[in-house]
DNA sequence: TAAGTGACTTGCATTTCACAAGTTACTAGA
DNA sequence: TCTAGTAACTTGTGAAATGCAAGTCACTTA
């Protein structure tokens, strides 16, 4: 992974290019994740749907790269990092309420977030 | 692929099992090039984003076993098919526009749909 | 001294993906 | 009649991504 990611998106297609940056299963569910509060590596790894940790650690990079979230030390000593959303990866809120609405809609099976997530 | 497509979504949150459908780089361009009116398989073919036809033809299968497009023959002799959404599938639209609102808001080079799709 | 924690990396087998080419069933043109 | 062309796929193959288990490193706590 580089510092400076090109991104060359598949189109100039909005959809097509922010699934070039975010379309894969693991993404959205880790800033999922972020939006609620969770800024550990351990927090991260700890939730339901058990990411597996290299795939993690992957997804944090690219993100990272791709300016959606920022990787800062909390500690030194041993050193340790936190992750925290940029205001463009904050920003990515509407959309997963859309798709909790929509999913809350049409599959019976899924729970529905609280308030203080969808009314945000 | 199966008739009944079984859905083991990793979890009950709508964002991880709406990603077990979906979460895939080209499903949601599908579903975008249905949304403007095409409905055949040459026609998604034809799309800028290049899908590649062994990909496109799985997309659609799951896609169907998931409730998301109907599969019908428009013509017989020899015989061919369409695909159209299903109320189901017709209802990501809201995700789609904020999706492209995200995009032209944090990624310059995306181009702004038409009002026609974003306004409907 | 031994065990534990947090944040990773590495190895490896399995699955998915992309690209190219081939198939089937026709229709239209020379 | 022979040759192309079109629509909707399927098949083969190699490359890339994924998932699982295990290992690493720098500490801290008992």
């Amino acid at each position: 992974m580089e510092d400076h990611m090109h991104i060359d998106s598949r189109s100039g297609c909005p959809i097509a290019t922010t699934l070039d940056l975010v379309g894969d299963k693991w993404s959205l569910v880790i800033v999922r994740d972020m939006l609620v509060g969770k800024r550990r590596y351990g927090e991260f790894l700890a939730s339901p749907e058990g990411i597996p940790t290299n795939i993690l650690a992957n997804r944090l990079k690219r993100m990272e790269a791709f300016g959606l979230i920022d990787r800062r030390p909390y500690q030194e000593k041993p050193r340790r990092f936190e992750y925290v959303l940029t205001d463009m990866g904050a920003a990515l809120l509407p959309v997963l309420q859309s798709i909790c609405r929509w999913a809350n809609g049409h599959i019976p099976s899924t729970w529905t977030p609280p308030a203080s997530f969808m009314n945000r």
